[in-house]
DNA sequence: TATTGACCTAAAGTTAAGTTTAGGTTATAT
DNA sequence: ATATAACCTAAACTTAACTTTAGGTCAATA
């Protein structure tokens, strides 16, 4: 099947300007066109799906486009495109390691205001806080804080 | 105890400029001054604290100072405060699961590269891919393909 | 036949989060 | 007394990832 830059679009969720920009910037080398316009074939939809992914995990354009273009040399590159996915793997888990402390202090906070709300106050909370803090707010608030 | 900037840029690993940058933007309002020279105190250095967790926790600038601003108004922006940590924590719960199965799409890729080197070619990979992809791989890749 | 809708390009503009530059002050060490 | 280090501002520049604009082609529909 072949399919149309709109269709794409809606697909995928992007706008249409973002998947020329993708492929301006050789994200997407390999689209044929007709009459001057693109279009996309099942293979193209596979690397638009990659892109995404690597999106969400953090990845750079610059990146993706790197790998791309090691992918279009052929085996002389599977090294070089092994060692950039465990490399990314770690960033990425690292990544995600550190949202995860990020999200104690977010939900410390809200455990501080659903507090602050019930007493009328932050003051009233805070002349009470150390003996309120639940243990498991305040081993949160220690993860928080941890390098 | 009193800091200076280089002292602060240090304790947070944070160029100068950057914690400039804050100020400028008007994230760190209540910094006191000595001959024009900026002094951090204790209150100060949890506010950055605070700025670089939500950071991590994938909020933007703009948000962390418009909750910065409502501290300022007192009680009567609890109820804000509240909503706004209440809907942060939603949006980075949702983050960090987005990572995680596009993580999976690495890590898919660190046995695919793995294994064609092993074979020593993709080609060679792509004829036994079926027979190969381990169980774990398989569903790590249809969590990556669901949305 | 004319106009509407989907496609195209090139180039300029936008936003976030800084960095860099250029020029200036102040405190301390030699 | 001077030079160096640490601070200051304002304004211009940078980068990533787009979006917007302006102008143009082409096919189908009213």
């Amino acid at each position: 099947m072949e399919y149309t830059i709109g269709e794409i679009a809606k697909k995928f969720n992007l706008t249409i300007s973002q998947i020329r920009f993708y492929d301006k910037e050789g994200l997407l080398p390999e689209i044929k066109r007709v009459n001057g316009i693109r279009k996309f074939t099942d293979s193209d939809i596979e690397t638009i799906f990659l892109i995404e992914c690597l999106k969400k995990a953090d990845l750079q354009l610059k990146d993706i486009k790197q790998f791309i273009e090691w992918t279009k040399e052929g085996d002389s590159s599977i090294e070089k495109r092994l060692n950039f996915f465990l490399m990314q793997r770690e960033k990425t888990k690292a990544k995600i390691a550190a949202m995860k402390k990020a999200l104690c202090m977010v939900e410390y906070k809200c455990w501080y205001y659903e507090t602050a709300q019930k007493l009328g106050s932050v003051k009233a909370l805070e002349a009470k806080k150390e003996k309120l803090t639940p243990k498991k707010i305040k081993s949160l608030l220690k993860k928080a804080h941890k390098k």
